[in-house]
DNA sequence: AGGTTTGTGTACGAGTCGTTCATGATCTAA
DNA sequence: TTAGATCATGAACGACTCGTACACAAACCT
């Protein structure tokens, strides 16, 4: 839920318009269901919303930017970080789920917005700090307190583990060179953990 | 290396032009280089190359096919796949070169070519044809014999392998959220084997 | 020669981008 | 209440890109 604020909000003057911002986030967020990113263009997120485009230049800096906050808030997914001691089954309950997210209209959207990301500084940030990032926290606690109880090996780097889970589903995603389902999330996870345990 | 050749190429009437070809691939590549996807437009290349705009139009279907043409034809990374008989070495020495090419110049353009391939169905294609497959099946050489030799358990599933030793690669390669160094190679490839070796 | 296909030059309409300008709206602080 | 600051709007603009249409010249085969 990155919020969008290229420039401060003072307390002087009028303040941003909270309903060009939700318009704009739902047109573009409409315009991306129907036509993928293609279609979401400033003008025509501009038109639909009824807002300036103006009005969106200054809030966001590309159409890119636009796009992933719309992207944050349709798709809101709570991912839910359990955490009941068994780190197989909780790393494959949490890839599951993402699995399961992506094999809808929300993969289709985060593939091209990754794609996009790689033309498009600005996209490439929001993308790292509102999605990858947080994530990535919550997969390093559930790592760090296998390591703490002694189910995986101290020397192992952390950050490279969370790679191997979760780099290919998102490899698969955008590749489309062999299937996106649950089969995957088990042998991961079952290949990597095999591979970091306390022998 | 494919080839473009949408239209068949008929033995009566005029044949194709080889000049223009390459002079349309050596443009494109030579936009690529310096100013990245952005600047190969079909109007840059066709007025550096000195080709006619429709000209490619008719041999190729768009943009990114020329995009990606001109990268396979600029950057002909003769990957060599060594089969030394010891397994990590082989896999390490593969990743290890991968890594250093993406490191430069082609690494970038290799991101913004998949980038574009989300949004240009003609580019996946080739893409997934031309890039990955070959080397997946280079891939599965190396490690269909290891099968054969006892060192990996017969019943893991090898295009998963696959991708758990090389998604990470290109998946930091797009993210940018960690270096991608020979470190990763390393630990990737050790964990790996170590998750799949018969015990 | 006749038929066939390719390459060129020019031009076009449609669409998008990002910005500029003038004007009005809305808030805070004096 | 007024002054100052910031925001939102509408319209318009030049520049660029796309993909295509047209007429015509070039190169090859039978």
């Amino acid at each position: 839920m990155t919020s969008p604020d290229a420039p401060t909000n003072p307390a002087v003057g009028r303040p941003r318009s909270e309903r060009a911002r939700l318009a704009t986030l739902d047109a573009a967020a409409d315009l991306l269901v129907e036509g993928g990113l293609a279609a979401a263009t400033m003008e025509a997120v501009a038109a639909r919303a009824g807002v300036s485009k103006v009005t969106i230049y200054k809030w966001w800096p590309s159409r890119g930017a636009v796009a992933v906050d719309a992207y944050f808030h349709r798709f809101d997914e709570t991912y839910a970080y359990v955490d009941t001691g068994d780190v197989a089954g909780d790393l494959t309950t949490q890839i599951r789920l993402l699995i399961h997210s992506f094999r809808g209209r929300a993969g289709e959207l985060m593939a091209e917005l990754i794609g996009q990301a790689q033309s498009d500084p600005s996209l490439s940030d929001t993308l790292r700090t509102g999605w990858l990032q947080p994530r990535r926290e919550a997969t390093a606690t559930v790592l760090g307190r296998a390591v703490d109880r002694g189910q995986i090996r101290p020397d192992v780097d952390i950050p490279t583990v969370m790679d191997q889970l979760y780099a290919p589903l998102y490899w698969r995603l955008m590749m489309r060179h062999q299937p996106l389902d649950d089969a995957l999330a088990d042998e991961v996870v079952r290949n990597t953990l095999e591979g970091v345990r306390v022998r």
